[in-house]
DNA sequence: CCCGTACGTTCCGTTTACGGAACAGCAGTG
DNA sequence: CACTGCTGTTCCGTAAACGGAACGTACGGG
């Protein structure tokens, strides 16, 4: 997961899924802006020249005191080749974890989720599931090996799942993301089946520091 | 036009996000709020009401005669409890369909397939998305780099999809994989809208020369 | 009928993000 | 030692995004 550069003292997740508070963390987006200009070694000058926005704004910007227009970081990011999402700190589920009365997740009991693997990569580094939760108790899940991520990609229905000890909701069209080295759970809200898409992602052998 | 020391090979990601130089298409990004705002059956003064912000702000952002900020969408985006990736993500890649029928341009634009990014790796070595194609003609993506490749499992509908000359088509369920280093095509067939997973798989950069 | 309430759009004064220019600091050069 | 060229920051007038209020419209009840 994109771990921000910033001095971020907590995962910008929460502070995205948050709603009553505020900001969307200009801060931390500046930063991740920079690191991306820096790390192509281009000078805040030309950035600013060839993304054709002004000095001002991009230094404003990067120091957190703008709170920029949609335009102005399209420009910029668009000039650093990367997708916009990459430096709003792409966040997890607006869905969020309070909420919803911890059912009673009855483990052992008929098997309620249907997991099909579409493909397994060579590399092992991930594989991908089309799953479908039926309505009921849920299933319970035991912690892979350290390092395995998984994300769901939520298609109909309701789907709670996530550590055991701290679930996640997301409704259609959600995404949930977790690491999966404790037990989880998934579980579908309401009476309707959930069908969904799990990739499932290992770290690499080689895995350790950034590449450079 | 003077090029800094990149040309651009960097992240992979932004082939398929989208490149050219036009705008972050805020007319796109108002029709993305817009259906997510009546998805909810919630009123534009409610939903202005609950962000905080005015009416007058959300009225010309769904509209596209205003530029937003990024605190004004997030605003709009948390409250709707979708990451502001959601309303960001770009439709589909660059040369556009064929002869869609634009229709009488009514609020909400008339796409024929819709990309969701909903995960990027930071090593880029896969992306997950979320695919909706709309019944009709089609759409024609252009080739990768050469290694990626493409997983599309779907849920909903029948899918034909893969390379232009020779495309494969699978029901709810089915899953396609091809190499997208060719120009390749997404259509619906029949007249219900698909939906399904695409899992961008690239290349580790180490594959492919230096990243700068 | 007429009022109350809701809807979404438009008007308008205030706030603020914008780019250009001017600034201070540092490195290499004639 | 200026001089040039670069870095990133700050100043400032202008353009525009902002929220509140007023507007026109549509529906339902008294």
């Amino acid at each position: 997961m994109p771990q921000s550069p910033s001095p971020g003292p907590q995962p910008i997740a929460a502070a995205l899924s948050r709603q009553g508070g505020a900001d969307p963390d200009t801060t931390a987006i500046g930063s991740r802006v920079r690191a991306l200009r820096e790390a192509r070694g281009i000078s805040l000058s030309a950035l600013a020249r060839q993304a054709g926005v002004g000095k001002a704004t991009l230094s404003g910007l990067e120091n957190g005191v703008r709170n920029p227009t949609l335009e102005t970081l399209y420009a910029i990011t668009a000039q650093l080749g990367v997708p916009l999402a990459a430096v709003l700190a792409e966040p997890a589920p607006g869905p969020t974890t309070d909420g919803m009365p911890a059912g009673p997740t009855v483990r052992g009991a008929a098997v309620s989720a249907t997991l099909l693997e579409v493909f397994e990569d060579t590399d092992a580094t991930y594989e991908l599931y089309r799953m479908r939760v039926a309505p009921g108790p849920g299933q319970l899940s035991p912690a892979h090996q350290a390092g395995v991520t998984e994300h769901v990609t939520v298609f109909a229905g309701v789907l709670r799942a996530g550590p055991a000890d701290a679930p996640l909701t997301a409704p259609a069209g959600g995404h949930l993301r977790w690491t999966s080295d404790v037990p989880h759970v998934y579980a579908a809200v309401g009476d309707d089946e959930v069908t969904a898409s799990l990739l499932l992602r290992y770290p690499r052998s080689d895995e350790q520091g950034p590449r450079r």
